[in-house]
DNA sequence: CTGTATTGTGAATGTGCTTTCACAAACGAT
DNA sequence: ATCGTTTGTGAAAGCACATTCACAATACAG
């Protein structure tokens, strides 16, 4: 009963993508290699010809979020160059991921998946980090341009921002679905926006 | 080597507080029964002397988070009758719960801690819910008495509030105390603060 | 002081997990 | 077609864990 043949790279996004699958839609504690095995389609061991151990399938998957998020970044840059535009349609892209596939977001902070080991803290702080950066480039260009107030910190401004949709996409998932992110989302960009545009 | 013998309910106590430390400083994974026994000084099969099983330790757990938060809504009430001093103050009590007991209000944002089981994650929602409501109620009173702009939600008002602390308290931790939660905090106060008091 | 309920102990069971390893099947270059 | 390399397999080792159970120590009521 021997599956197919494929080559490492094939596998090795198979498995990412398995191990991203399972996260999302039955949490960090759930995950395990032969689950990821039995979605791939291959048995257990198999997995270990393309990955030296559970922990580099991890970092595999961390590598694959931290794209999506800076692609989502890139989208808005290119559709608009309306900084409080970009902003706005930022946060629909990143609602949109949070609803689309789940928990993807909630392993960043998640705190089991640091597990002790610190270097995989510093990288989830990196890749949080780097799209704060991405966000705080958006909001100090915005206040270059005046269209963003200047009197506020473009750090202390960003990070306001993604704490909007986070928690409430935590809230959305702890009440299964009952929450209403888009809503939230709305109402929270408007207060947002107003405050932003004030002079 | 037999340990002294006590009551169930000082055993209780003692587990619960013992499973809180070991969250807070550990993590949620870390947690087992042979831990929290070596905590408490006694052997793990004991611990089913007073708990049926770990879910009913960790129900205990989250009573007691529960606690502390209104505790906290309860005394800024009873502090000051200012809907905005309350707020303030809530955030630094809240800043200041964070600090101390490290993850106390990571473990509800955890992934892990619902395993599965949707009873736990009602029970969180509940708590969060609460907590909200509570705050909901003191930005209400402070609409109804003038003091903060009454054209936006109060419900949208409360989780930002909310979101404000609990992002940059996952920042923190991440960053292993890198990040300086305090000084967001203030920062991240005074933007709010502008807007709630906006005509 | 005696008997009974309560609490603690150590060993054992069973489960699920990651990881290793010898071996087998498929593939690719020569 | 063949040989070496790559990929897949199944069994097993080894670990941590929650939980159970017979038994021992302790407290306490009468």
């Amino acid at each position: 009963m021997s599956s197919e043949k494929l080559d490492t790279e094939v596998r090795q996004d198979q498995i990412t993508q398995a191990a991203l699958n399972l996260i999302a839609s039955h949490g960090f504690r759930e995950l395990s290699m032969v689950k990821i095995a039995r979605k791939v389609g291959i048995v257990p061991s198999a997995i270990y010809r393309h990955f030296k151990n559970k922990e580099e399938v991890l970092d595999a998957a961390l590598d694959q979020i931290q794209e999506r998020l800076h692609d989502n970044v890139g989208i808005v840059c290119n559709e608009t160059s309306e900084p409080l535009d970009r902003l706005k349609r930022l946060l629909i892209y990143h609602v949109k991921l949070i609803r689309e596939s789940q928990g993807i977001l909630r392993i960043v902070l998640s705190e089991d998946i640091y597990d002790g080991h610190s270097e995989r803290r510093i990288k989830v702080y990196n890749i949080i980090k780097g799209y704060l950066d991405k966000i705080d480039k958006i909001v100090s260009q915005g206040q270059q341009e005046g269209k963003i107030r200047q009197d506020r910190d473009a750090a202390t401004i960003s990070l306001m921002f993604l704490s909007i949709i986070q928690q409430a996409a935590i809230l959305w998932h702890i009440s299964n679905g009952k929450f209403d992110v888009t809503r939230h989302a709305e109402k929270a960009w408007r207060i947002f926006n107003e405050y932003l545009e004030m002079k």
